[in-house]
DNA sequence: TTAAAGGTACGACAAATTTCGTACGATGCA
DNA sequence: TGCATCGTACGAAATTTGTCGTACCTTTAA
């Protein structure tokens, strides 16, 4: 039993990948060079290098891309939450076995986690009924 | 402003490292051969190839060693919680943008997470004031 | 109509991570 | 004592991930 996949089929974005991702759910369908610019605002990357990532993205599935004109532009094939949610899923059940309580015990714990954070979840476990 | 450098200075585990500090954090402090047993009750790995991982975490720094014995018997450096805060204080930065609310509210959204669940993250909140 | 600017394609290199083969020292026991 | 067994050390191959140089095509504007 080799395979690690579960019941969705999605490649993990690597971390390089998942920059990319962030700058297209930010700012939706961009250029190579808009999602370049924006990675350079954090730190130095040659334009082909995110031309090559990106075009990875759009092999692995993760991207498609508007190819009508001689700009491509590349747009995330699933929406930001349902990728987040996948994620999260697997982050929870890697490191708390699939407690999402466990999970919340520690950011609970976290002082980086502010009152105003808890007081919003508060909020939001009330409103749900 | 280039430095993801936060007040901890811990090397990110890798996926390999983080499998072998499950075993630790679950069993205690462990010889190479009993990790190894416990990885290929999961996925085929060699002996050897666990070993090398586990002296690489200890040139690291995240595992240390007793040598007393000719069985080594590894042990994390820092406790479970303490790593795994920090895995989460860096995955709600890179995904949330530091928001736990936000992560909450995936994880209630999430049908994975069950009634129980929320209810017991609820019990958690209003018995914390 | 051409030269500069800006686009994509893609192979190859670099770096990081993972796996493993081989060497060789300790231990145990017939 | 000798040898099978089990341990560690460690270089190096294999794989995965990340970066970039170069070739070449399109558009634009003088």
């Amino acid at each position: 039993m080799k395979s690690t996949q579960t019941e969705n089929n999605l490649p993990e974005p690597t971390k390089a990948e998942l920059e990319i991702l962030q700058v297209l759910w930010e700012f939706g369908p961009s250029t190579v060079r808009f999602v370049n610019d924006k990675l350079n605002e954090q730190r130095e990357v040659n334009y082909t290098s995110t031309l090559k990532q990106m075009q990875i993205l759009t092999e692995k599935g993760i991207l498609k891309r508007d190819e009508s004109q001689m700009k491509h532009i590349y747009i995330p094939v699933e929406a930001e939450e349902k990728t987040k949610v996948q994620l999260l899923d697997r982050f929870v059940n890697t490191l708390y076995k699939g407690s999402a309580s466990k999970l919340m015990m520690q950011l609970l714990g976290n002082e980086k986690t502010s009152k105003k954070e808890i007081e919003e979840i508060k909020r939001l476990l009330d409103s749900m009924d």
